[in-house]
DNA sequence: ACGGGTCGTCGAAGCGCTTCGACGACCGCG
DNA sequence: CGCGGTCGTCGAAGCGCTTCGACGACCCGT
């Protein structure tokens, strides 16, 4: 029984006359910012088990003036990649409990003027932001609120910043690594919609840079193409491909919604896999586990924990790096060989 | 330019100041609590506006006992039906956002000590419950701290609590009405897992029952069955029911991850869809919309809204009624005939 | 013209916590 | 044996807001 199921509100100043201490004590016995002596601490302790105390987060807000809190901005505008973004909020929220902080759920859509009224009035110590575009409006926001901040992805300038993301460049290079190893000679790239790489968006450009350069260095060819959105747009433009190089043996994917629609048009273009040609995606675990196919998996989690942690050290006003590249790792399943 | 960009706080005390008035004055126009003068009302907003106020939420919830901030606790352990529970949380943050709340994001897997915390801190004023059992630990804890809370599903005992949900039992009568006006004599429902009955769940026995009663009222044949999770599985299970019951026709479908898998298996089963066998689903829109499927949609947003509206009622004393299903839409499409 | 209501505004008292300065008690050193 | 220096604890002063009671000013009816 921790004392007292419901009712009022147990105060630091119950602790403090139940265990015979002054309030402050109880404070600096909780926080641990002065020495306080063995006998009294367990006494104080001993106490608020027994009370079962929880500091009021609002006064500790407003005395401390942080509030424990960090805001996690979502692309909640439906028909995002879900499960994605899913399981990076998971990550977020258990590594944010871990530093004894809360996470406060704020959607895209809010746009700028959220980000002014989360800062106003100071209902968040710091800021994760996802979805982020090359040009985001709330990133000179982010800036001039001078609140502290960390993105998901990264926009085209990140002085002053801290961006997490998965270093796409490698990856590229990974998938190619892997089929030159495999003795692929030719190999394509089956990208975004060209719409993404018309925008410039990062990841895209990175990793066909990196597709590109891996290949110039292992020696073998590599010809990319970028890929439309929907099962009958993916099938045309794989079979486009194959027409004009059909001797390549090797793929890489990276489009979630083409990974399902590449892997069924295959055989009807006469392609085994993986003996005739080799399939690897850059892609959630998920879509490629079921089906069997190699692929780089997006570290949802990985990218959540290292978000969490770097807003952590900015708000301790520790030095972080601009830009913090996850590794990425190739998992070998049955598609490539 | 909204006064002064970055920098320090501004406070109630600032804009009084620059409004000339008294701080508690503003705090009226702020609130409405008391009738201001339309001058004076003009001049402190104008003060506001000036000046980029925003109250700190802090002090306003340490003054005034409420925090305006509500919890989500969301099943985020890896593996949920994601898609829907991303567009609920959409929901829930934009509706609640309409009445000036903001939403903590809190993990189920924190459990009974996530909402000891909560409540001990004060820091929200209620509580959304996603994801309840049957007999969830949770519940009688949410009684006992006297936290407003609402529930998505419900429990075995719903006595003194608000519960959302999608009304399944007509849901599945919608469905068998729908193939019975179609023509249809031998149904079958092919629905959760068998874990999931025998865990007494409450939505997968009471589509259950739905399907049966209206069976039964309209002079049709049901047979029901559980299904396992995984393509090979649902392959299995399907074959083995059509075997049993060859001369089924309609086919009921409760369990997302079968939907796919069914509509994929059922030609491979000498079954033409629509023209030899009609599907309708109980599945998230999205699933069904790409692939034609005739489906009742489970009505994420709506129910976000719901339980939403419902909880900010009781954060106001007023009565809400323990039940609130919604009415389930059958939408039609290729799949049924 | 005067008492009784509003109406509009103000000042002050907290809400529960952190933090700063102060101050005994006790230590070891010369 | 007395003096400076920790060490451990306390009291008080806010943090920025809401809210309560008070109190002029004004309007009404008579």
């Amino acid at each position: 029984m921790t004392g007292r199921g419901s009712g009022e509100q147990v105060t630091i100043a119950d602790v403090a006359r139940h265990a015979g201490v002054a309030a402050s004590t109880v404070s600096y016995v909780l926080s641990g910012k002065r020495t306080i002596s063995a006998t009294t601490r367990g006494r104080v302790l001993a106490s608020v088990r027994a009370l079962g105390y929880h500091p009021n987060a609002g006064a500790r807000a407003l005395a401390s003036r942080k509030a424990n809190v960090i805001a996690l901005v979502l692309p909640l505008r439906t028909g995002m990649q879900v499960p994605v973004v899913m399981r990076f909020a998971t990550a977020v929220v258990t590594t944010a409990r871990r530093y004894d902080h809360d996470v406060l759920l704020v959607t895209a859509d809010e746009g700028p003027a959220g980000l002014h009224r989360i800062a106003g009035s100071a209902l968040v110590d710091g800021v994760l932001l996802m979805d982020v575009e090359l040009e985001d409006s709330r990133v000179p926001l982010l800036r001039e609120l001078a609140l502290p901040g960390v993105l998901i992805g990264h926009p085209a300038d990140s002085t002053g910043l801290a961006c997490v993301d998965l270093d796409f460049r490698r990856a590229g290079e990974l998938c190619v690594e892997h089929l030159a190893a495999a003795g692929h000679r030719r190999i394509a790239l089956l990208g975004a919609p060209a719409a993404v790489y018309d925008r410039g968006t990062g990841f895209a450009h990175r990793t066909r840079a990196g597709v590109v350069a891996a290949a110039g260095r292992l020696g073998v060819d590599a010809v990319t193409r970028p890929c439309e959105e929907g099962p009958a747009a993916v099938r045309r433009d794989l079979a486009a491909l194959l027409a004009e190089h059909p001797d390549v043996t090797g793929l890489v994917v990276q489009n979630e919604s083409a990974v399902g629609p590449v892997l069924a048009a295959l055989p009807l273009l006469g392609r085994r896999v993986p003996q005739d040609v080799s399939v690897v995606a850059i892609c959630p675990d998920e879509l490629a586990e079921p089906s069997g196919l190699t692929c780089v998996p997006v570290p949802a989690e990985e990218v959540g924990r290292q978000a969490v942690t770097l807003l952590m050290r900015r708000l301790r006003d520790e030095p972080v790096p601009e830009v913090t590249l996850l590794e990425p790792r190739l998992t070998v399943r049955d598609t490539s060989g």
